[in-house]
This record gives C-alpha cells, sequence and structure tokens, in this order.
DNA sequence: CTCAATAACGATACTCATTCTCATTCAGTA
DNA sequence: TACTGAATGAGAATGAGTATCGTTATTGAG
C-alpha cells in the first residue's frame, strides 16, 4: 500500500468517525507504516522527537484506535503497543521476544491460516462465542537475544 | 491431575528453585488450579480474602513465575494474568472477550495443534529466532457481552 | 478578510497496577 | 529453646496511562 493510499484511507476512517487528519495523526499513521512489528509509546516519541509530545500521542493513538486506522496490542509485559489495522498491514501474526520484548510482524502460510480460520469459527460457536479475530504470536528469543 | 500431584510438582520446582512451599504460596496455586482461566490479581485476592495480602499476593506470583509454576499472559488491557503453566493444565489455547476482558481457556484439535506446531519451528527458524512456545487465541465477545 | 465557534493540542495533575522497602514474623536447624 | 536466613505485610515509591483545563489552530459564516 502506497503512503498517499494509506494516507486516504486514513483520512477516510477519521472522517467518518467524525474528526480531523491533523498533522501529528499523519506523523503518527506514518511512524507505524515506518514499523515492522507494534510499537510503544516510549518508541513512537523516540522515532518522532518533540513534534508530537507524550501525551498528545496517547491522546492520539486513542484516537486511531477509536476510529479504526490502528489496533492495540498486549502480547508484552506491561506495555501496550500499536500497529495499522489489517486494513492497511494485511492479516499478519507476530514473534514476540521473551527476552527483550521486542515484537516483529509475521506471515503465515495460506493453508495454515485457512485451517486457523475454520477452527476458530467451529470452537467459537461451540463455545456461545461470537469470534472477531484471531491472533497466532510465537514466543522466543529474537535473534539479538540467544 | 489431583490436587496432591500438583502440591508436589509445584513443590519440586520451588525446591529446584531454592525456596519453600509455604501456606501463602499454596493457597495462590490451589486457586489457580480451580480458575478455568488465567486470573488478575484482584480476582485472585477476590478468592483468597485476606490470607493473602496484595502485596505478598504480588510477590508470590513473581516467585511461582520465577520457578515455572505459573505463567503470566498479558492478552487484556492494562492487566497482567496468571495461570498454571502447562506441566499443569495441558497444552490449551484462550478465548479473549473484548467487552469485558475475560478470558477462559480453549482447547483445539490436536490436528490443527499439530500444524501449528510444525509451522512455528519452520518459521521461527527462518527469521533466526529460537522458539519457545506459542500462542493462539480467538477473540471476540463472551455469552454475557452478545 | 475577520471573527466567533469548535476541534485539537500540550503541560500538568492525577490514577492505579505493580514494585520496592524495611521492620517483623516464621521455619528449619543445632 | 536459640539462632539465622527466608518469608511476610504494611506502606511508600514508581511509572504507564488518563483526565483536566487553559491555549492554539482550524473552520466557516458573514
Ligand atoms: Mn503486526
Ligand atoms: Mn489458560
Ligand atoms: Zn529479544
Ligand atoms: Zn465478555
Amino acid at each position: 500500500m502506497t503512503t498517499a493510499t494509506l494516507e486516504r484511507e486514513a483520512q477516510s476512517r477519521l472522517a467518518a468517525y467524525g474528526v480531523r487528519f491533523t498533522r501529528g495523526r499523519r506523523a503518527v499513521v506514518l511512524a507505524l507504516a515506518e514499523a515492522q512489528g507494534p510499537r510503544t509509546v516510549a518508541e513512537l516519541a523516540e522515532v518522532l522527537g518533540p513534534s508530537v509530545p507524550v501525551s498528545s500521542l496517547y491522546r492520539t493513538l486513542t484516537v486511531l484506535e477509536e476510529s479504526g486506522v490502528v489496533v492495540p496490542h498486549y502480547g508484552t509485559r506491561g506495555l501496550t503497543r500499536y500497529e495499522l489495522a489489517e486494513w492497511a498491514t494485511g492479516h499478519h501474526h507476530h514473534l514476540v521476544c521473551i527476552e527483550c520484548g521486542t515484537v516483529d510482524d509475521l506471515e503465515i502460510p495460506e493453508g495454515l491460516e485457512q485451517r486457523v480460520e475454520a477452527v476458530v469459527e467451529e470452537l467459537a460457536d461451540d463455545q456461545g462465542f461470537e469470534p472477531a479475530g484471531h491472533s497466532l504470536e510465537i514466543e522466543g528469543r529474537c535473534r539479538s537475544c540467544h
């Protein structure tokens, strides 16, 4: 997805939610587009510098989440991470380092993906659970933490 | 697994880690054994009552985690949950309610489990990642939150 | 273009889950 | 029983995340 398309889509979702696509919001969306996995507020603050103060960063991420532009990820100790929603990234999974906490994106083979989805539908139904998505994460030690 | 076996195993792991299996630690292990999914400190405190003060509960869970008796679960906003490790529960997955945050245990068919494991090994290897486990979670709305 | 009206921003105070500290109590051993 | 390190528990400290509120930027009517 090109940057222009990404911006247009984000713009449109924010508009549908009834808010503007401001400079700060654009900066956060673009920073997340550069990332190879979900990012913490601290990591984003590092990349963005003082142009987006931390209090604004938190508020921006909340707005982006509520408008469906980003999704939160809670897979690592004590820290919430954010990434662009699946309309932007495509469906994918994660490698989570249990040592340093970094999270990287990961694609899995289409065949497995389809079987996972089938099982998700079936099991969820059995339990009176209304499925909205699934996450498959591989936990272990990343290259740097071996 | 019987309560007696569970206690013996927990005992042994704590001993290997060099600490005692005290009354408070036993109470926490048994409370987790009763649960149908990972539990927050607040939920455990509710069940355990004042016999295990919150500051002790946190410390106890840290010790149990370090000795391999319990594992943390970070799948819901802002709260860490704990459950008995897989040697006690068997390998399983979770249903996570995106509305109320409750998490329930879930078994998946053996066939899928094996395929997931095969893919985990293969993909992790490709990425120079040393896999230690995986988690497959179904997100959606639970019966009470439909 | 000017001027309200409204949205967004940013510094700061606050909340609350979790961790730390330290004085006290407990358990194992001689 | 007395000694000693482990464990406990009350409360203080920490820090990620949220709420507040005065200021600034954007919008659109006139
Ligand atoms: Mn991702
Ligand atoms: Mn579980
Ligand atoms: Zn790592
Ligand atoms: Zn629910």
